[in-house]
DNA sequence: GACCTTATGACAACACCGTTGACCTGTTAA
DNA sequence: TTAACAGGTCAACGGTGTTGTCATAAGGTC
Protein backbone atom coordinates (compact mmCIF):
# COMPACT_ATOMS: atom_id res chain seq x y z
CA UNK A 1 0.00 0.00 0.00
CA UNK A 2 3.11 2.36 -0.80
CA UNK A 3 1.87 4.01 -3.99
CA UNK A 4 -0.70 5.09 -1.58
CA UNK A 5 0.51 8.27 -1.69
CA UNK A 6 0.67 10.86 -4.38
CA UNK A 7 3.45 13.93 -4.34
CA UNK A 8 1.87 16.78 -3.94
CA UNK A 9 2.70 18.24 -6.99
CA UNK A 10 0.69 15.29 -9.12
CA UNK A 11 -2.42 16.19 -6.74
CA UNK A 12 -5.17 17.64 -8.55
CA UNK A 13 -8.80 16.66 -8.10
CA UNK A 14 -9.74 17.86 -4.07
CA UNK A 15 -12.79 16.53 -3.32
CA UNK A 16 -13.75 17.63 0.14
CA UNK A 17 -14.92 15.37 2.27
CA UNK A 18 -18.19 14.00 3.61
CA UNK A 19 -18.31 17.89 6.30
CA UNK A 20 -17.23 19.26 3.65
CA UNK A 21 -13.48 20.28 3.80
CA UNK A 22 -10.79 20.32 1.83
CA UNK A 23 -8.09 18.30 2.54
CA UNK A 24 -4.13 19.12 1.97
CA UNK A 25 -0.74 18.55 3.45
CA UNK A 26 -0.58 21.93 4.82
CA UNK A 27 -4.16 21.79 6.46
CA UNK A 28 -3.26 18.42 8.11
CA UNK A 29 0.21 19.35 9.23
CA UNK A 30 -1.34 22.74 10.82
CA UNK A 31 -4.57 20.76 12.32
CA UNK A 32 -1.82 18.70 13.81
CA UNK A 33 0.18 21.53 15.16
CA UNK A 34 -2.52 22.83 16.75
CA UNK A 35 -4.18 19.59 18.08
CA UNK A 36 -0.51 19.23 19.79
CA UNK A 37 -0.66 22.65 21.26
CA UNK A 38 -4.18 22.67 22.75
CA UNK A 39 -4.97 19.29 23.84
CA UNK A 40 -1.50 18.23 24.82
CA UNK A 41 1.14 15.62 23.08
CA UNK A 42 -0.75 12.53 23.78
CA UNK A 43 -3.91 14.34 21.43
CA UNK A 44 -2.37 13.37 18.11
CA UNK A 45 -3.61 10.45 16.88
CA UNK A 46 -4.89 9.63 13.32
CA UNK A 47 -7.91 8.78 14.28
CA UNK A 48 -8.35 12.31 16.42
CA UNK A 49 -6.62 14.11 13.65
CA UNK A 50 -9.02 12.75 11.48
CA UNK A 51 -11.66 13.87 13.45
CA UNK A 52 -10.60 17.76 14.11
CA UNK A 53 -10.40 17.90 10.65
CA UNK A 54 -13.52 16.32 9.75
CA UNK A 55 -12.22 13.78 7.53
CA UNK A 56 -12.18 9.83 7.79
CA UNK A 57 -8.71 9.00 9.24
CA UNK A 58 -8.25 6.44 6.48
CA UNK A 59 -8.05 9.64 4.53
CA UNK A 60 -5.12 10.75 6.04
CA UNK A 61 -3.09 8.05 4.68
CA UNK A 62 -3.47 9.52 1.18
CA UNK A 63 -1.26 12.03 2.45
CA UNK A 64 1.29 10.41 4.55
CA UNK A 65 2.46 7.02 4.32
CA UNK A 66 2.25 6.07 7.91
CA UNK A 67 2.45 8.39 10.80
CA UNK A 68 6.10 8.61 11.08
CA UNK A 69 6.07 10.91 7.96
CA UNK A 70 3.33 12.96 9.53
CA UNK A 71 5.88 13.42 12.03
CA UNK A 72 8.32 14.38 10.39
CA UNK A 73 6.04 16.58 8.07
CA UNK A 74 5.32 18.59 11.11
CA UNK A 75 9.40 19.07 12.81
CA UNK A 76 10.22 20.29 9.10
CA UNK A 77 7.74 22.99 9.63
CA UNK A 78 9.25 23.65 13.13
CA UNK A 79 12.84 24.40 11.87
CA UNK A 80 12.00 26.79 9.72
CA UNK A 81 9.39 28.44 11.77
CA UNK A 82 12.41 28.16 14.73
CA UNK A 83 15.10 30.11 12.06
CA UNK A 84 13.01 32.41 10.52
CA UNK A 85 12.74 35.73 12.96
CA UNK A 86 16.58 35.28 14.13
CA UNK A 87 18.57 37.58 12.60
CA UNK A 88 22.43 37.55 14.06
CA UNK A 89 23.39 40.74 16.00
CA UNK A 90 27.49 40.35 15.44
CA UNK A 91 28.14 39.57 19.21
CA UNK A 92 28.81 35.86 19.08
CA UNK A 93 28.16 34.95 22.57
CA UNK A 94 24.86 37.06 22.66
CA UNK A 95 23.81 35.06 19.40
CA UNK A 96 24.84 31.89 20.38
CA UNK A 97 22.83 32.39 23.25
CA UNK A 98 19.96 33.75 21.70
CA UNK A 99 19.86 30.74 19.36
CA UNK A 100 20.25 28.14 21.57
CA UNK A 101 17.34 29.37 23.62
CA UNK A 102 15.21 29.80 20.20
CA UNK A 103 16.00 25.90 19.24
CA UNK A 104 15.26 25.25 23.15
CA UNK A 105 11.89 26.91 23.31
CA UNK A 106 10.54 25.32 19.89
CA UNK A 107 11.36 22.31 21.24
CA UNK A 108 9.21 22.45 23.70
CA UNK A 109 5.89 24.12 21.85
CA UNK A 110 6.15 20.97 20.10
CA UNK A 111 6.92 18.37 22.65
CA UNK A 112 6.26 15.15 20.36
CA UNK A 113 7.70 16.39 16.95
CA UNK A 114 10.69 17.55 18.97
CA UNK A 115 11.64 14.11 20.32
CA UNK A 116 11.31 12.25 16.91
CA UNK A 117 13.47 14.71 15.12
CA UNK A 118 16.04 16.04 17.05
CA UNK A 119 18.97 13.75 16.05
CA UNK A 120 17.69 13.38 12.32
CA UNK A 121 20.19 14.79 10.04
CA UNK A 122 17.60 16.09 7.20
CA UNK A 123 20.25 18.32 4.67
CA UNK A 124 17.55 20.31 3.92
CA UNK A 125 17.43 23.83 3.06
CA UNK A 126 16.61 25.08 6.79
CA UNK A 127 19.54 23.24 8.25
CA UNK A 128 22.17 24.07 5.66
CA UNK A 129 21.84 27.62 6.23
CA UNK A 130 21.62 27.12 9.87
CA UNK A 131 25.28 25.34 9.90
CA UNK A 132 26.34 27.74 7.56
CA UNK A 133 25.32 30.73 9.95
CA UNK A 134 26.24 29.15 13.14
CA UNK A 135 29.83 28.43 11.82
CA UNK A 136 29.85 31.95 10.70
CA UNK A 137 29.45 33.17 13.88
CA UNK A 138 32.16 31.13 15.27
CA UNK A 139 34.63 31.95 12.60
CA UNK A 140 33.78 35.89 12.68
CA UNK A 141 34.40 35.46 16.57
CA UNK A 142 38.07 33.91 15.77
CA UNK A 143 37.75 30.08 16.24
CA UNK A 144 40.08 28.64 13.99
CA UNK A 145 38.34 25.85 11.65
CA UNK A 146 38.36 22.68 13.33
CA UNK A 147 37.69 24.26 16.97
CA UNK A 148 34.63 26.11 15.56
CA UNK A 149 33.33 23.07 13.77
CA UNK A 150 34.23 21.38 17.29
CA UNK A 151 32.15 23.92 18.69
CA UNK A 152 29.33 24.23 16.76
CA UNK A 153 28.67 19.93 16.68
CA UNK A 154 28.70 20.62 20.66
CA UNK A 155 26.28 23.51 20.61
CA UNK A 156 24.20 22.43 18.16
CA UNK A 157 24.16 18.61 19.89
CA UNK A 158 23.49 20.37 23.38
CA UNK A 159 20.28 22.20 21.96
CA UNK A 160 18.73 19.44 20.05
CA UNK A 161 19.29 17.04 22.80
CA UNK A 162 18.31 19.08 25.76
CA UNK A 163 15.49 20.23 23.62
CA UNK A 164 14.09 16.46 23.26
CA UNK A 165 14.91 15.81 26.72
CA UNK A 166 12.76 18.15 28.21
CA UNK A 167 10.28 18.13 25.50
CA UNK A 168 10.02 14.58 26.01
CA UNK A 169 9.33 15.64 30.38
CA UNK A 170 6.86 17.96 28.53
CA UNK A 171 4.86 15.38 26.72
CA UNK A 172 4.58 13.11 29.81
CA UNK A 173 0.84 12.30 31.04
CA UNK A 174 0.58 15.10 33.30
CA UNK A 175 -0.24 13.19 36.27
CA UNK A 176 3.49 11.29 35.56
CA UNK A 177 5.18 14.40 35.50
CA UNK A 178 3.51 15.52 38.38
CA UNK A 179 4.78 12.83 40.17
CA UNK A 180 7.97 13.50 38.86
CA UNK A 181 8.09 17.15 40.26
CA UNK A 182 6.82 15.19 43.76
CA UNK A 183 10.01 12.85 44.12
CA UNK A 184 11.98 15.82 44.85
CA UNK A 185 10.19 17.24 47.42
CA UNK A 186 8.72 13.96 48.82
CA UNK A 187 11.57 11.22 48.51
CA UNK A 188 14.85 13.29 48.38
CA UNK A 189 14.35 16.65 50.57
CA UNK A 190 13.38 13.63 53.49
CA UNK A 191 16.97 11.94 53.20
CA UNK A 192 18.28 11.66 56.16
CA UNK A 193 21.87 13.73 56.81
CA UNK A 194 23.76 10.65 58.06
CA UNK A 195 22.76 8.17 55.15
CA UNK A 196 22.46 10.79 52.58
CA UNK A 197 24.55 14.02 53.35
CA UNK A 198 25.29 16.10 50.23
CA UNK A 199 21.88 15.57 49.52
CA UNK A 200 20.66 16.76 52.96
CA UNK A 201 22.62 19.61 52.79
CA UNK A 202 21.35 20.87 49.15
CA UNK A 203 18.03 19.67 49.50
CA UNK A 204 16.29 23.01 49.01
CA UNK A 205 18.34 23.56 46.61
CA UNK A 206 17.32 20.49 44.90
CA UNK A 207 13.63 21.08 45.17
CA UNK A 208 13.98 24.73 43.27
CA UNK A 209 16.64 23.95 40.74
CA UNK A 210 15.17 20.32 39.08
CA UNK A 211 12.08 21.28 38.36
CA UNK A 212 13.71 23.80 36.23
CA UNK A 213 15.41 22.91 32.63
CA UNK A 214 19.26 22.51 33.48
CA UNK A 215 19.65 24.00 29.76
CA UNK A 216 20.62 27.79 30.35
CA UNK A 217 22.79 26.87 32.69
CA UNK A 218 24.68 24.22 30.60
CA UNK A 219 24.63 26.67 27.52
CA UNK A 220 26.38 29.52 29.73
CA UNK A 221 28.59 26.33 30.71
CA UNK A 222 29.25 25.83 27.15
CA UNK A 223 29.28 29.35 26.13
CA UNK A 224 31.93 30.05 28.96
CA UNK A 225 34.32 27.66 28.00
CA UNK A 226 34.33 28.41 24.56
CA UNK A 227 35.43 31.65 25.49
CA UNK A 228 37.94 30.68 27.63
CA UNK A 229 39.29 28.65 24.56
CA UNK A 230 39.34 31.88 22.52
CA UNK A 231 41.50 33.94 24.76
CA UNK A 232 43.83 31.00 24.96
CA UNK A 233 43.65 30.87 21.43
CA UNK A 234 44.48 34.36 21.26
CA UNK A 235 47.10 34.53 23.50
CA UNK A 236 49.14 31.79 21.39
CA UNK A 237 47.69 32.25 17.45
CA UNK A 238 49.87 29.49 16.40
CA UNK A 239 49.30 27.12 18.90
CA UNK B 1 -7.44 -0.50 41.91
CA UNK B 2 -4.22 1.13 43.28
CA UNK B 3 -3.57 -1.32 46.02
CA UNK B 4 -3.14 -4.15 43.75
CA UNK B 5 0.50 -3.55 44.00
CA UNK B 6 2.22 -4.61 46.86
CA UNK B 7 5.74 -3.73 48.15
CA UNK B 8 8.46 -6.18 47.77
CA UNK B 9 9.52 -6.82 50.93
CA UNK B 10 5.93 -7.59 52.03
CA UNK B 11 5.66 -10.08 49.09
CA UNK B 12 5.77 -13.44 50.83
CA UNK B 13 3.68 -16.11 48.95
CA UNK B 14 4.49 -16.62 45.49
CA UNK B 15 2.65 -18.59 43.33
CA UNK B 16 4.44 -19.99 40.26
CA UNK B 17 2.17 -19.08 37.07
CA UNK B 18 0.19 -21.71 35.04
CA UNK B 19 3.90 -22.20 32.92
CA UNK B 20 5.75 -22.42 36.21
CA UNK B 21 7.23 -19.12 36.37
CA UNK B 22 7.76 -17.38 39.55
CA UNK B 23 7.23 -13.56 39.24
CA UNK B 24 8.99 -10.94 40.59
CA UNK B 25 9.88 -7.37 40.26
CA UNK B 26 13.73 -8.28 39.08
CA UNK B 27 12.41 -10.96 36.45
CA UNK B 28 9.92 -8.50 35.44
CA UNK B 29 12.68 -5.61 34.55
CA UNK B 30 15.27 -7.95 33.24
CA UNK B 31 12.93 -9.40 31.07
CA UNK B 32 11.88 -6.11 29.75
CA UNK B 33 15.23 -5.01 29.20
CA UNK B 34 16.16 -8.31 27.18
CA UNK B 35 13.16 -7.70 25.08
CA UNK B 36 13.90 -4.27 24.51
CA UNK B 37 17.50 -5.07 23.02
CA UNK B 38 16.60 -8.14 21.26
CA UNK B 39 13.31 -6.60 19.58
CA UNK B 40 13.11 -3.42 19.76
CA UNK B 41 11.46 -0.28 21.96
CA UNK B 42 8.20 -1.11 20.44
CA UNK B 43 8.44 -4.73 21.51
CA UNK B 44 8.26 -3.50 24.96
CA UNK B 45 3.91 -4.12 25.73
CA UNK B 46 2.30 -5.18 29.15
CA UNK B 47 1.13 -8.14 26.75
CA UNK B 48 4.05 -9.11 25.07
CA UNK B 49 6.31 -8.76 28.35
CA UNK B 50 3.60 -11.04 29.78
CA UNK B 51 4.35 -13.60 26.75
CA UNK B 52 7.72 -13.49 27.29
CA UNK B 53 7.55 -13.91 30.89
CA UNK B 54 4.89 -16.94 30.46
CA UNK B 55 2.61 -15.17 32.81
CA UNK B 56 -0.65 -13.45 31.84
CA UNK B 57 -0.51 -9.39 30.92
CA UNK B 58 -2.55 -8.35 33.82
CA UNK B 59 -0.33 -10.29 36.33
CA UNK B 60 2.06 -7.47 35.57
CA UNK B 61 0.02 -5.15 37.44
CA UNK B 62 0.65 -7.24 40.57
CA UNK B 63 4.26 -5.28 40.41
CA UNK B 64 3.66 -2.43 38.44
CA UNK B 65 0.90 0.22 38.71
CA UNK B 66 0.98 1.26 35.13
CA UNK B 67 3.43 0.59 32.36
CA UNK B 68 5.37 4.01 33.72
CA UNK B 69 6.40 2.24 36.58
CA UNK B 70 7.72 -0.25 34.47
CA UNK B 71 10.01 2.11 32.99
CA UNK B 72 11.31 3.61 35.99
CA UNK B 73 12.12 0.39 37.23
CA UNK B 74 13.84 -0.15 33.76
CA UNK B 75 15.50 3.31 34.11
CA UNK B 76 16.85 2.51 37.68
CA UNK B 77 17.81 -0.56 36.72
CA UNK B 78 20.41 0.97 33.97
CA UNK B 79 21.77 3.78 36.75
CA UNK B 80 22.83 1.13 38.56
CA UNK B 81 24.37 -1.38 36.58
CA UNK B 82 26.47 1.96 35.23
CA UNK B 83 27.30 2.99 38.80
CA UNK B 84 28.19 -0.18 40.41
CA UNK B 85 32.19 -0.27 39.06
CA UNK B 86 32.69 3.01 39.37
CA UNK B 87 35.36 4.44 42.04
CA UNK B 88 36.02 7.81 42.80
CA UNK B 89 39.57 8.71 43.11
CA UNK B 90 39.40 11.96 44.60
CA UNK B 91 40.05 14.34 41.46
CA UNK B 92 37.00 15.94 40.85
CA UNK B 93 37.14 16.59 37.52
CA UNK B 94 38.57 13.37 36.41
CA UNK B 95 36.24 11.34 38.17
CA UNK B 96 33.31 13.49 36.66
CA UNK B 97 34.69 13.07 33.50
CA UNK B 98 34.76 9.27 33.88
CA UNK B 99 31.35 9.18 35.15
CA UNK B 100 30.05 10.96 32.14
CA UNK B 101 31.79 8.90 29.85
CA UNK B 102 30.23 5.87 31.70
CA UNK B 103 26.58 7.30 31.68
CA UNK B 104 27.28 8.09 27.60
CA UNK B 105 28.54 4.55 27.29
CA UNK B 106 25.91 2.74 29.13
CA UNK B 107 23.16 4.31 26.90
CA UNK B 108 24.97 3.26 24.12
CA UNK B 109 25.06 -0.33 25.65
CA UNK B 110 20.80 -0.36 25.89
CA UNK B 111 20.10 2.39 23.25
CA UNK B 112 16.06 1.45 22.92
CA UNK B 113 16.05 1.57 26.69
CA UNK B 114 17.71 5.07 27.31
CA UNK B 115 15.62 7.13 24.76
CA UNK B 116 12.85 5.78 26.52
CA UNK B 117 14.29 6.20 30.19
CA UNK B 118 16.62 9.15 29.74
CA UNK B 119 14.09 12.03 30.57
CA UNK B 120 12.65 10.27 33.78
CA UNK B 121 12.82 11.36 37.29
CA UNK B 122 12.81 7.79 39.09
CA UNK B 123 13.50 8.49 42.79
CA UNK B 124 14.48 5.09 43.81
CA UNK B 125 17.62 3.58 45.04
CA UNK B 126 20.16 3.50 42.89
CA UNK B 127 19.39 7.51 41.45
CA UNK B 128 19.09 8.25 44.83
CA UNK B 129 22.62 6.78 45.35
CA UNK B 130 24.09 8.66 41.91
CA UNK B 131 22.97 11.97 43.18
CA UNK B 132 24.61 11.79 46.54
CA UNK B 133 27.45 10.12 45.23
CA UNK B 134 28.00 13.49 42.58
CA UNK B 135 26.89 16.14 44.95
CA UNK B 136 29.69 14.53 47.36
CA UNK B 137 32.32 14.93 44.30
CA UNK B 138 31.28 18.93 43.51
CA UNK B 139 30.92 19.95 47.27
CA UNK B 140 34.26 18.38 48.09
CA UNK B 141 36.09 20.22 45.21
CA UNK B 142 34.65 22.89 46.81
CA UNK B 143 31.19 23.80 44.90
CA UNK B 144 29.25 26.24 47.60
CA UNK B 145 25.94 23.90 47.57
CA UNK B 146 23.98 26.01 45.27
CA UNK B 147 26.43 26.15 42.38
CA UNK B 148 27.10 22.22 43.45
CA UNK B 149 23.32 21.89 42.46
CA UNK B 150 23.26 23.28 39.42
CA UNK B 151 26.79 22.26 37.69
CA UNK B 152 24.82 18.44 38.85
CA UNK B 153 21.49 19.31 37.36
CA UNK B 154 23.60 20.58 34.07
CA UNK B 155 26.32 17.37 33.93
CA UNK B 156 23.98 14.66 34.62
CA UNK B 157 21.38 16.08 31.80
CA UNK B 158 23.76 16.56 29.61
CA UNK B 159 24.95 13.01 30.20
CA UNK B 160 21.49 11.73 30.13
CA UNK B 161 20.41 14.07 26.62
CA UNK B 162 23.44 12.85 24.62
CA UNK B 163 22.95 9.74 25.52
CA UNK B 164 19.73 9.08 24.82
CA UNK B 165 20.79 11.39 21.44
CA UNK B 166 23.15 9.08 20.53
CA UNK B 167 21.68 5.97 21.33
CA UNK B 168 18.63 7.30 19.56
CA UNK B 169 21.19 7.75 16.43
CA UNK B 170 22.52 4.20 16.74
CA UNK B 171 19.49 2.42 17.20
CA UNK B 172 18.17 3.82 13.35
CA UNK B 173 17.64 0.99 10.58
CA UNK B 174 20.79 0.29 9.54
CA UNK B 175 19.83 2.20 6.26
CA UNK B 176 19.09 5.29 7.90
CA UNK B 177 21.89 5.50 9.01
CA UNK B 178 24.07 5.39 6.46
CA UNK B 179 22.48 7.65 4.98
CA UNK B 180 22.58 10.42 7.30
CA UNK B 181 26.78 10.44 7.29
CA UNK B 182 26.27 10.22 3.53
CA UNK B 183 24.39 13.20 3.81
CA UNK B 184 27.48 15.37 5.21
CA UNK B 185 29.50 14.03 2.15
CA UNK B 186 27.13 13.87 -0.39
CA UNK B 187 25.37 17.59 0.63
CA UNK B 188 27.35 19.53 2.65
CA UNK B 189 30.74 19.12 1.36
CA UNK B 190 29.91 19.74 -1.96
CA UNK B 191 28.46 23.44 -1.56
CA UNK B 192 30.20 25.90 -3.42
CA UNK B 193 32.26 28.28 -1.62
CA UNK B 194 30.39 31.46 -2.86
CA UNK B 195 27.12 30.70 -1.86
CA UNK B 196 28.37 28.76 1.70
CA UNK B 197 31.77 30.15 2.34
CA UNK B 198 31.76 28.80 5.66
CA UNK B 199 30.49 25.31 5.32
CA UNK B 200 32.88 24.74 2.37
CA UNK B 201 36.05 26.12 4.42
CA UNK B 202 35.30 23.93 6.91
CA UNK B 203 33.85 21.22 5.21
CA UNK B 204 36.92 18.54 5.42
CA UNK B 205 36.63 18.97 9.45
CA UNK B 206 32.72 18.48 9.37
CA UNK B 207 32.45 15.40 7.18
CA UNK B 208 35.26 14.13 9.86
CA UNK B 209 33.96 15.75 12.94
CA UNK B 210 30.00 15.08 12.30
CA UNK B 211 30.16 11.15 12.47
CA UNK B 212 31.58 11.26 15.63
CA UNK B 213 30.01 11.92 19.44
CA UNK B 214 30.38 15.24 20.32
CA UNK B 215 29.65 14.35 23.98
CA UNK B 216 33.19 14.15 24.90
CA UNK B 217 33.80 17.69 23.57
CA UNK B 218 31.02 18.86 25.13
CA UNK B 219 31.73 17.03 28.24
CA UNK B 220 34.92 18.59 28.46
CA UNK B 221 33.61 22.15 28.00
CA UNK B 222 31.59 21.74 30.85
CA UNK B 223 34.02 20.90 33.34
CA UNK B 224 36.16 23.54 31.65
CA UNK B 225 33.58 25.84 32.90
CA UNK B 226 33.38 24.25 35.70
CA UNK B 227 36.66 24.35 36.73
CA UNK B 228 37.18 28.07 35.58
CA UNK B 229 34.07 29.02 38.02
CA UNK B 230 35.93 26.87 40.76
CA UNK B 231 38.66 29.51 40.76
CA UNK B 232 36.57 32.39 40.62
CA UNK B 233 34.76 31.18 43.71
CA UNK B 234 38.28 30.73 45.31
CA UNK B 235 39.26 34.23 44.75
CA UNK B 236 36.56 36.06 46.34
CA UNK B 237 35.31 33.22 49.20
CA UNK B 238 32.12 35.50 50.42
CA UNK B 239 30.77 36.20 46.42
C1' DG C 1 -23.35 18.43 -21.79
C1' DA C 2 -22.20 13.42 -21.63
C1' DC C 3 -18.71 10.07 -20.82
C1' DC C 4 -14.72 7.82 -18.99
C1' DT C 5 -10.94 7.45 -15.92
C1' DT C 6 -9.18 7.69 -11.78
C1' DA C 7 -7.89 10.17 -7.65
C1' DT C 8 -9.44 10.28 -3.29
C1' DG C 9 -12.60 9.90 0.52
C1' DA C 10 -15.33 6.39 3.36
C1' DC C 11 -16.14 2.06 5.44
C1' DA C 12 -15.22 -1.99 7.86
C1' DA C 13 -12.15 -4.93 9.60
C1' DC C 14 -7.71 -6.55 11.72
C1' DA C 15 -4.47 -7.00 15.18
C1' DC C 16 -2.78 -4.80 18.51
C1' DC C 17 -2.56 -1.77 22.91
C1' DG C 18 -3.16 -0.54 28.44
C1' DT C 19 -6.07 -1.26 32.05
C1' DT C 20 -9.60 -3.13 35.29
C1' DG C 21 -13.19 -5.89 37.91
C1' DA C 22 -14.38 -10.35 39.11
C1' DC C 23 -13.00 -14.74 39.95
C1' DC C 24 -10.34 -18.64 41.53
C1' DT C 25 -6.70 -21.12 43.89
C1' DG C 26 -2.32 -22.21 46.22
C1' DT C 27 0.38 -20.66 50.18
C1' DT C 28 0.87 -19.42 54.61
C1' DA C 29 -0.04 -18.58 59.49
C1' DA C 30 -2.86 -19.72 63.28
C1' DT D 1 -7.09 -28.29 59.61
C1' DT D 2 -8.66 -24.45 58.27
C1' DA D 3 -9.40 -19.74 57.04
C1' DA D 4 -7.57 -15.56 54.92
C1' DC D 5 -5.82 -13.52 51.23
C1' DA D 6 -1.93 -12.69 47.86
C1' DG D 7 -1.44 -13.25 43.54
C1' DG D 8 -2.40 -15.47 38.99
C1' DT D 9 -6.21 -15.67 35.37
C1' DC D 10 -10.04 -14.42 32.54
C1' DA D 11 -12.86 -11.51 29.88
C1' DA D 12 -14.02 -7.22 28.61
C1' DC D 13 -13.71 -2.07 27.46
C1' DG D 14 -12.32 1.55 24.75
C1' DG D 15 -8.62 3.00 22.55
C1' DT D 16 -4.67 2.71 18.74
C1' DG D 17 -2.35 2.41 13.67
C1' DT D 18 -3.13 0.47 9.40
C1' DT D 19 -5.13 -1.66 5.08
C1' DG D 20 -8.30 -3.91 1.45
C1' DT D 21 -12.25 -2.69 -0.80
C1' DC D 22 -15.65 0.08 -2.56
C1' DA D 23 -18.12 4.25 -4.26
C1' DT D 24 -18.16 8.70 -6.14
C1' DA D 25 -17.08 13.25 -7.65
C1' DA D 26 -13.70 15.81 -10.22
C1' DG D 27 -11.24 16.71 -14.66
C1' DG D 28 -10.17 15.99 -19.19
C1' DT D 29 -12.01 14.81 -23.70
C1' DC D 30 -15.16 14.76 -27.20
Amino acid sequence: MSDRVVPPTARQRRRPTKQGVVLSEELIVETALRLIEEHGADALSVRRLGRALGADPSSLYRYFRHTDDLMLAIADELIGRTLRTWRPTGDWRADLRDLGLRMHAGALAHPRAAVLSSFRVTGRVYEIQAVETLLGVLRGAGFPDAEAVRIYHAFVDQALSFGALDAAGAALPRAAREAETGVWRATYARLPADTHPNIAATAHHLVADMRRSSYPAALDLLLSAAELRLTEIRGRPEA
